[in-house]
DNA sequence: TTTATTTTTGCATTTTACGCATAAATATTG
DNA sequence: CAATATTTATGCGTAAAATGCAAAAATAAA
């Protein structure tokens, strides 16, 4: 029998002084009342109860430790009661690591409303593109743009974003509008450089459903999507970029999409955490709060 | 498992945030602390713990129970250091039940002496003679003089002691000295009689290794051992009184023994305490104060 | 890239718990 | 005072649970 069954029993035991009582109340047999009653005077090396084969009544051990037990049992009680308020009430710190770019421009400004929707909730954001072990970093979602290596982690795929080919009106002025892929061979295209790995991110495109990577050539590299863009605006030259990192400017008519016919497959926006069971409800709420916001986006034709 | 077990695995492994370390502590496989730690979760509903296959750090939610729960299981220790504590040593309150005579003469003078041995002891004495239920009454010992029917009580037998026949020395001036029970027929003997049942206690001697019990008439009858004993030294008959009653006035001078050679079989001095298991400490140290108090008696020639 | 460590899971075995029937003992009731 | 009913304790057979081992999966370290 649980040792902590059996100081419940205990307990009841002592309220009542009747072991048929307790068992009657929990469903059990007088014998087992009996018998767990026994192990734990057992196990403590003390009589809890003075027996007659009617009447039981508390030693003065057994009243001492009753004392204590009430508090302890109740002290449990309150402790499991605070998981289980956590469980459904988000509060603590909620610590996220999110894609440089999507953070930035997107998730970041909109996360006041999610602190005020919960006020308990405290939020530790990090902006970054690297591999983070949730596990140590004591992180509790990622969100991350593009394929991600399979893991022991949760994933959830929220969108799809696409690329876009784009670069300034007075960039198209000077050196034409080109109509094809091919014909960027032709132009100053900005490459962007994975700072992680530093390759050149190779362009893609879709050409009669097919998808190539497409080398292109350029005088400037950039290993930030931000200044990526900003050059692109500056009239550098020709960018491939995530669609929710021009798109502002092409509201704007900083820049003018090209070669959309041969836009390649989007890229996924995932969000991981860790373990699907037992899900935190800072994480749950997020991931909420991260299905909307993909709603609006998808609304403004950000993503898809 | 246990859930208390589980629960302190759990802070085992919240400590070394491995669950081999703990396993290896406490001589158990890494499986079992896996499953508890996995069943102790199930229960809570709540990760308590972000795993790799590798590594373990404590959840939010995990080191809030983890401080909920130190205290908890340090409280329960406590508890059961007390109670071991409370059996090694003698403390609360000894509630005790005393034969009126044997008590109130000898027992309640060398109680102080008990006290001083133990000074967290605490007594609680009645002087009775009637049978008390030790169970509903909450007493711990009962000292009784006389045979005792069977219970379910623990019985100790401690001593025995003698009937003596006696007198003042001026009843003998005045109605000379019996020599024979038979004798007692034509002299004043005062009966006592039992204050619970009203019945004339009959005198007892022993002739020829034979027990008899012997009928006296007399023309007072008390159902008091002490003022049955303050009568005969006032001079009005002649008594057959237990001797520690009657020790005193005898080495005093004020009584006088005869007929010792027909001295009956002495009744036994028992102290009765509730089962045998998990005696108190209380419990112990009275009964060991009862034998000193009888090798006492003994080495006064007042009990046998 | 290889090695070693750590968590997890399936499986066979041992241990433990549970309820029933029964015994023992004692309040309660007529 | 006797009969009845209630309560605790125990033996026993069955059912459930825990345990350790071996092996798998995954990852940190070398």
């Amino acid at each position: 029998m649980d040792k902590l069954n059996s100081i419940s029993l205990f307990i009841k035991a002592a309220q009542y002084l009747s072991f048929s009582e307790v068992a009657r109340q929990r469903g059990m047999s007088p014998s087992s009342v009996s018998r767990a009653i026994s192990q734990l005077e057992e196990s403590l090396g003390t009589r809890l109860f003075n027996r007659t084969t009617r009447k039981i009544t508390l030693t003065e051990e057994g009243l001492a430790f009753y004392k204590h037990c009430d508090r302890i049992l109740t002290e449990l009680e309150e402790a499991e009661l605070q998981l289980s308020r956590s469980r459904s009430h988000p509060s603590g710190t909620l610590r996220l690591d999110l894609n440089m770019s999507l953070g930035r421009l997107h998730i970041v400004p909109a996360l006041p409303q999610l602190l005020k929707s919960y006020p308990d909730l405290k939020l530790d954001v990090s902006l970054s593109d690297r591999t983070v072990n949730l596990v140590e970093s004591g992180i509790d979602a990622v969100v991350r743009v593009g394929s991600i290596p399979d893991s022991r982690l949760m994933m959830r795929r929220l969108a799809t974003v696409r690329f876009v080919v784009c670069a300034a009106p007075e960039y198209f002025d000077l050196y034409g509008i080109p109509k094809t892929p091919q014909d960027l061979l032709q132009h100053n295209c900005i490459n962007f450089v994975y700072p992680q790995t530093r390759r050149v991110f190779e362009w893609i495109f879709k050409i009669d459903k097919q998808t190539f990577h497409f080398p292109v050539a350029g005088n400037f590299n950039l290993d930030n999507a931000e200044a990526h863009l900003e050059a692109a605006i500056a009239g550098v030259g020709i960018i491939q970029e995530l669609k929710f990192i021009v798109a502002p400017a092409i509201a704007q008519g900083k820049l003018v999409p090209i070669l959309e016919a041969y836009a390649p497959e989007g890229e996924p926006i995932t969000v991981l955490y860790p373990q699907k069971r037992y899900l935190s409800a800072k994480v749950r709420v997020f991931l909420d709060f991260m299905q909307e916001l993909m709603v609006k986006l998808k609304d403004n034709d950000i993503v898809e």
